[in-house]
DNA sequence: CGCAACTGCAACCGTCAGGTTGCAGTTACG
DNA sequence: CGTAACTGCAACCTGACGGTTGCAGTTGCG
């Protein structure tokens, strides 16, 4: 489940997908109720579901005879904070790239390499 | 700019695209010395380039005679407050949901439709 | 001034992801 | 107890994506 940054995002990057999050988020459904709110077959949402849990945004339970998915917030809050933390020190690295620009030091301080 | 979620994940969904986005992150650079730095050809960088791009992660800058890009901090940071609010909703709800199964009500509250 | 280096555009290619259909197996509802 | 509904697996198709090469056009360094 520690899936890595790139996967996860990728699992956010479909359209489809974020369907699936939306209706999940309003309560635990099943593939088949899924399937029966959105425009495609049961399989393909089958697949998406897998693509989910496996980098740990939801989760599956089984209840009755079927299996019922539930959003994980707690995983898009952990991806929330690991974003936050990369936009901060990008900023935080330009600053001071800048302030060295301004100070007039012994040479032009290049960075592009 | 007012790319939508998924597509701005979408976009953070390739590892390449990540490499570019750290080496960025360090300061800014031209898709050339990107080229060089990665392993893959400077006409693919600019691809990517360009994805990161049109969905605000990055902005070019025209200096000399290359074109330099830099990380945009800014919209990783709202990107991540978004997804922290939905994943807050997700959990919200589900806790109203928890609520309502504990509490014996008239009916057996169910929620898959 | 000339050459080296950077950019932009276009054509092309292989792979894989998202989607479909079809079928077989289980399990709860009536 | 039978059947309807849900699940799981597999094969298959197609388009887009990540990558490449090649070429033409600028622009600045020595």
């Amino acid at each position: 489940m520690t899936a890595t940054l790139p996967v996860v995002c990728a699992a956010l990057g479909d359209p489809t997908r974020w369907e699936i999050l939306t209706r999940l988020g309003e309560g635990p459904k099943s593939a088949s109720t899924l399937a029966r709110m959105l425009p495609v077959s049961r399989q393909a949402i089958g697949k998406h579901l897998e693509v989910l849990r496996e980098v740990g945004l939801i989760e599956s339970e089984q209840r009755g005879r079927e299996v019922v998915y539930l959003a994980v917030g707690a995983r898009l809050g952990a991806l929330a904070r690991e974003l936050d933390r990369i936009g901060r020190s990008w900023e935080t690295r330009l600053l001071r790239l800048k302030e060295l620009a301004e100070r007039p030091g012994p040479a032009a301080p290049e960075a592009s390499e």
